[in-house]
DNA sequence: TTTTCAATTTATAATCTTATGATATGATAA
DNA sequence: TTATCATATCATAAGATTATAAATTGAAAA
């Protein structure tokens, strides 16, 4: 079971995929359901020609998958782990701010 | 609740510190316990220095911290959020591997 | 068909990350 | 005390990531 290596690899590009907080953002906007390009760039600020990357960098390790109606490119989360460690990163990063507010 | 973005950040910082196959090979050795430098060197085969940045890095987003005995310093990890992670992590990149063998 | 709209691709410069080698520190054994 | 062992820090060059601007594609409306 020396494949420790390649498997630390292949987990570590995994979260590379989702290590930026750009790309986070672009996840917390699919968790409540799947959406267009344009809704994206209009619900993050963001730079068309960078959000098209960074959708880019999430298929690339199998986040999201897209289907196109008509013009428009409606993306999706297509990946349970990520949902749990958005699960794990929500306790930990947004959860307790809620509280002492 | 516009801090998403601050959480996004924050958030990211994290992930960003374990997003390396060297730093999650350092992460499983200490997931069976506290190791010296010098052991966790031996087991991953990294170079000293590298070593010492990785475990800089790690001990930065307060994943890891460690104790002195006599000249040795024991890591160990110091962070709920990365045990969790690190088993969603074990069930899609190590687990499957493990059956088709 | 041509134009327009939604999105991607390409190119590039700025910024981060990483590996390596050399040096420094701090604790202890001689 | 000095030498040695375990580890950290510093400097640097190579490589990866990111933001931005410009050009390109593909579908559909005119």
């Amino acid at each position: 079971m020396k494949d420790m290596q390649k498997n630390a690899e292949a987990a570590a590009g995994f979260l590379k995929g989702i290590a930026s907080p750009h790309r986070l953002l672009i996840l917390c906007e699919l968790a409540t359901g799947e959406k267009s390009v344009t809704e994206l760039i209009e619900a993050t600020g963001m730079a068309q020609t960078s959000m098209s990357q960074h959708l880019s960098k999430l298929k690339e390790e199998n986040i999201v998958t897209f289907r196109r109606d008509h013009r428009l490119l409606f993306y999706r989360i297509d990946n349970e782990a990520v949902l749990k460690i958005m699960d794990v990163l929500y306790h930990e990063f947004c959860e307790e701010k809620d509280n002492n507010k």
